[in-house]
DNA sequence: GTCAAATAATTGGTATGACCAGTTGACAAG
DNA sequence: CTTGTCAACTGGTCATACCAATTATTTGAC
């Protein structure tokens, strides 16, 4: 008797009602749906339209507001907000997926561009500030990588790993608060771009020659480094983006 | 009889229970005083000690939970999460401020980093990709310097109107996300950077010849004048804060 | 008719209290 | 020791009433 494969099953993810109603309001305005300035419906009539309670409804525009993407007035309706104007960083994970299930391929060109702003600025500042330190730790993860040839998946998370310890040594909050998000949002798609960064993550040499730039202090040598290694990566996705297009194109 | 002085009535700031319940659970968390991975006391256990509703607590949480600051479940205690890993940009405005009133040196530090590293590079691909368009916005922007010279609050709107047009021509979500949190930041403390910011914000000349720049396509020349232009706010930042830290060394 | 003050209607803000639904850990049965 | 049950937490949802701020309307004096 033939074994079925093994059907693998997922953490099915829970949601609660505001989360639901937040994510709906949230991507009516990311969408242009309900355009800035526009006013939110009581909430009152939400609750009736959604079929929710009220509390729920209130709890999902906190979110909105903390979020930046709407204004709450006591007194007054609603108002949404610009999110081009009035967000933060922490959106750019859901303005990476279009509507469509696509990725946007402007948000990506940004990602990579901020990423390689910051990466080489940060390696020089690790380098500088935190040197024998930082570098002795970027050696381990190194060495973690040589054990992971291969393995993409793990590849991917010694490199974030990588990256984190650097940001800590540049010892910069703005860097360090950027590269979450920009993290958390790579986290997002992080199967879809092994392939694309393979370039990137599968060599370990430049990892280790920045690794004892830091160690060594020296911040020149450590920024031109990293410079060189993301644009690795950066070659690579951007290319599997135009792909990806074409194919589009092709489907037409 | 002599007339005292006009005491400026400033608008009060109108805050809703939930606002303070927020505020304050966010600075505690901030504070270190409940450290990442301590669980927070119950809702119910929260109502009581604050003397509010639950609605004004759970509403509190959802903003905590949306800013990235604590991890919330059902059937179980919410967790403080590590707000160094876990928040993203918009906490600048909030870090940028210690308990005690006085600026976070590090965190100003990280703020000028930032922008020195965003900036130039925002300048060179406005050149490259809005060329004339964002050229001639930027020229406009220039040209009401002139009007507005002497006047130190009205050459900061304008400097920031500048670096708008300048980042809406980079065309780069992640930069535009950012600079809205830079933005939001530095609004916060305006007024006391007025004065070590003169050095950038007086001379109207190297955003003239930024604009040109911009204006031309050069983009080269726009990110080598915009790292001149923010060296000089830099440099007057960092002076007036080495000024004041050694005013509170006397202090003691 | 004009304009300002009173008022009604609409919006969000807060409060109570009940009950549903997951999580955890103690505890008894196997 | 393992396993299943259950009790006591936790947050999630609901209904309803009333308070408070804003806005639009009406009213009334001039």
């Amino acid at each position: 008797m033939t074994q079925s494969p093994a059907p693998d099953l997922r953490p099915v993810q829970r949601q609660s009602l505001s989360d639901a109603v937040f994510e709906q309001l949230r991507n009516q305005i990311l969408r242009g749906e309900r355009p800035a300035g526009s006013s939110l419906p009581a909430e009152r009539a939400l609750c009736e339209a959604l079929g929710v309670n009220r509390s729920a409804v209130r709890e999902a525009l906190r979110r909105l507001e903390q979020a930046g993407l709407v204004v709450v007035r006591q007194g007054d309706a609603s108002r949404v907000l610009d999110y081009r104007r009035s967000t933060s960083l922490d959106l750019l994970g859901v303005l990476l997926l279009r509507p469509d299930g696509r990725f946007d391929a402007r948000v990506v060109r940004g990602i990579l561009e901020m990423r390689s702003a910051l990466g080489p600025d940060a390696a020089r500042l690790a380098a500088l500030r935190s040197g024998r330190l930082c570098g002795e730790r970027l050696t381990a993860e190194v060495a973690a990588m040589a054990d992971a040839q291969g393995d993409l998946t793990r590849l991917q998370a010694i490199a974030t790993s990588f990256w984190s310890h650097l940001i800590d040594g540049a010892d910069n909050v703005a860097y360090r608060l950027a590269f979450n998000a920009l993290h958390e949002t790579y986290d997002r798609v992080r199967v879809l771009l092994a392939r694309p960064m393979e370039a990137e993550l599968a060599d370990a040499a430049p990892y280790a020659a920045l690794a004892a730039a830091v160690c060594r202090s020296d911040g020149d040598a450590a920024e031109s480094l990293a410079r060189v290694l993301l644009a690795r990566g950066e070659r690579g996705v951007l290319e599997a983006l135009e792909l990806a297009s074409a194919a589009a194109w092709e489907e037409r």
